[in-house]
Order: structure tokens, then sequence, then C-alpha cells
DNA sequence: GCTATCTTTGACAGCAATGTCAAACATGAC
DNA sequence: GTCATGTTTGACATTGCTGTCAAAGATAGC
């Protein structure tokens, strides 16, 4: 195998995923994507073929560092705790940066749906398995403490106001506002 | 007053807010507003300016016309059938149209958001006057139903909800998904 | 009917992005 | 060292959109 890839892929599709994540899937044009992996627009396509290509493998990243995060954070001993844990991780990864660069997942939900029903099914994707942990570790924990709701709806709801609280950030709302939105829901939901 | 504007204003703008509701914000080009409405391009931008304003004139139909409904949706005599019926009008709004548009003002809070803080300012202060609305009916309604929480904190989740609810639309969640995922937040705020 | 005033129209120059390609280049295998 | 193979590079043609403008067109007021 003679004709070798001069470039990091894994360094490269991680400063891919920086771009997307501050600017959104349709914003980004190739030359962006040049400029931030240091790599030419040509050699871009050439190895990967396009924009959409280059977004499915960095999303496929983040949605890895995602879980894994989302994971962790909802690792505590009662579901109060562990909602919002998890709700404070999502929040802060969507706070993250100056300014803000929002929900990369929700973003491209909005913007990539129409054009890239690849991209669709990994948004997608994504909410699913981010509904089952949240079921699992619900489901899992038996803290005594009775919701006027079954497991599943509560889990799928509690993925929803992710969403919603991403849209809410970008319009401004700060930190604490989401997380007072968020604290509200879990105490409808499981109690003080 | 000699040299009239040619075109009905009303109807341009009614037949403008079509278009960024099927296209979004950012993806109509002021070519897409010139065939939608009838009107040349360059009359557009010298009645007009250019897009954001255009924007915000139909951005403001879109306003009133949804709080009305939002409005009138929310008169019920419960607190539970007045969120349902409210959850409901909103779902209605944008699972419209085939293949349907998506709700505008979710779309605009993501995609305006960086490019048009004043876009984002009217987005934010639709959701403030939702959320004014919503409280208001909550607490004006006395059906003996007690939440454990507070109505103000209970308005401000119901609204993000409606915004977590649009961004699950965009990824293929059937209205009926959406219903249930309102009727479980309903159900946790005030009973069955 | 004339005129002043505003509107419409089509054309133009400019810009940013796209996708492709031939030539130059690097390197593993032999 | 040579070669075959895949990679990099800069250039090119194309497209779609933007914003502006001069000339032509319409109309209210006189």
């Amino acid at each position: 195998m003679a004709g070798v890839r001069q470039f990091d892929e894994r360094e490269a599709l991680s400063r891919a995923l920086d771009v997307f994540t501050d600017r959104g899937f349709r914003a980004t044009s190739m030359l962006d994507l040049a400029t931030g992996t240091g790599v030419q627009r040509g050699s871009l396509y050439h190895a990967y073929g396009g924009k959409e290509e280059i977004f499915l493998r960095a999303f496929g990243e983040y949605t890895a560092g995602f879980l894994a995060g989302a994971s962790a954070a909802l690792d505590r001993p009662t579901k109060r705790a562990a909602l919002l844990s998890f709700f404070d991780y999502c929040i802060q990864t969507f706070t993250a940066g100056t300014p803000a660069h929002g929900c990369l997942s929700t973003r491209t939900a909005i913007e990539a749906a129409t054009e890239s029903p690849r991209a669709e099914s990994a948004v997608r994707a994504l909410l699913d398995e981010l509904e089952t942990l949240v079921y699992a570790k619900l489901s899992t924990l038996d803290d005594g403490v009775e919701s006027p709701v079954n497991l599943h709806g509560a889990a799928r709801l509690v993925v929803s106001t992710t969403r919603g609280l991403a849209v809410m950030e970008r319009v401004r709302y700060e930190p604490d506002a989401l997380r007072e939105i968020a604290e509200t829901l879990v105490t409808s939901l499981f109690g003080r």
C-alpha cells in the first residue's frame, strides 16, 4: 500500500467536529472544514466524498462521547439525583464555548432534517439510545419513589425535554434558568 | 402620493410567511420570496430592504395567529384539559403540510439565532408571551387540582416542552407519539 | 394633460461555494 | 532504485445568490 494519507484522520475528524459544533451542519462549508482541519479542500473531497460524509463520521465521535458522558452523569443513587445530574451534563455540554455553541444534535435535527436523511437518522439513533440509557437507569434504581407516570414515558419525556432546553438556550436563556426548568420537570416526575 | 405600490402587501407577506414556513429562514433566498409572492426581487429589496426585514414582518403575522390559536386552545374547564388541548394545537400546527413543515419559531430559534439578533428577539418575545398566556390560564383555573411545582415553573416547562416536541417531530416522531409525550408531562404536572 | 413622486423591471458586477481534474508528489513493496 | 499506487495541490468551470442601479412605468394632485 503505497500512496498513503498524509494527515491524521482521528485528529482531522475531531477538528471537523469542532467546526460543525460551532457553525452547525448547514453553515459550515468545505472551505471551513479545510481551514479547521488543516487539510486541503481537494483532499477532503478525495478522502471522504463531501460534507455529509465528514459530518456523519464526526457525528459518530460526538455520539459516542455524549452517550458516555450522559451515562456517567446518570450514575447517582436516586432517580432525582440521577436526572438532575443528567440535565446538568446536557446543559453544560451545550452552553460550553464563548459564545455558547448550542446543542449539535438539536441543531442537526432542525437544520439537516430536510437535506440529509442520513444525518436525521443519526440524530434519531442518538435520541433512541439516550432514551434507552435513561430508562435503564430509572428502572434500575429502586429508591422507593413512585411516579404518576410509567418509566418508559418518563424517559422519553426527559429526552424530549433536553431538546426543549437546547432550543431555549438559543434564545438567551441562562444556564441557571435552564436548570430550573429541568428541576421543575424532575420534581413533577419524582417529587422533591 | 404618486407612485404607488403595485402589489397587495398583506397578501405578499402572507405568501412570504408560507415560503419561510416551509423552507426556514436560512434556506429561503430572495428569489424564493420573489417566486412565492409573485413580486420581483428588486421590488422586494426596494420595499423592505432585505430578507431579514421581510421575515420579521411575516413572523409578526405568524406570532399573532399562533398566540390567538393557542389562547383559544387553552380555553377549557380544567388545567389538564387546557394543557392537552394546547399541546394538541401546537402539534397540529407543526405537523401540517406534506411533508410536515415543522415549527417555524423553533426552526428560527436554531437557524437564525447566530445570524439575526432581531429574529432571535422575536422568537424570545413569542415564547415569553406564550408563557404568560399559559401561566394566566393555569392560575385562573381553580379546578382543585394541586401540582407538586409552582405554576410559574409549570408554565415555563410547558412552553419549553413545546420546543422539545418540535425537535422530536423533525426526526420522524409521529403526531401520536408527540401527543403521548405531552400527555406524560401533563399527567406528571396535574395528575390524571 | 402635465408633473412630481414613487415603483417596477431587467441587467450587472461581485462573491462564496461547489465538485472535478490533471499534474506533481510521497511512499511501501519489490 | 524503481515502480505502482494512492494522495495532495492549485486551478478551473459552474452555480446560485446578493445588492445596486438606471431606465421605464404608473398614478395622485394640480
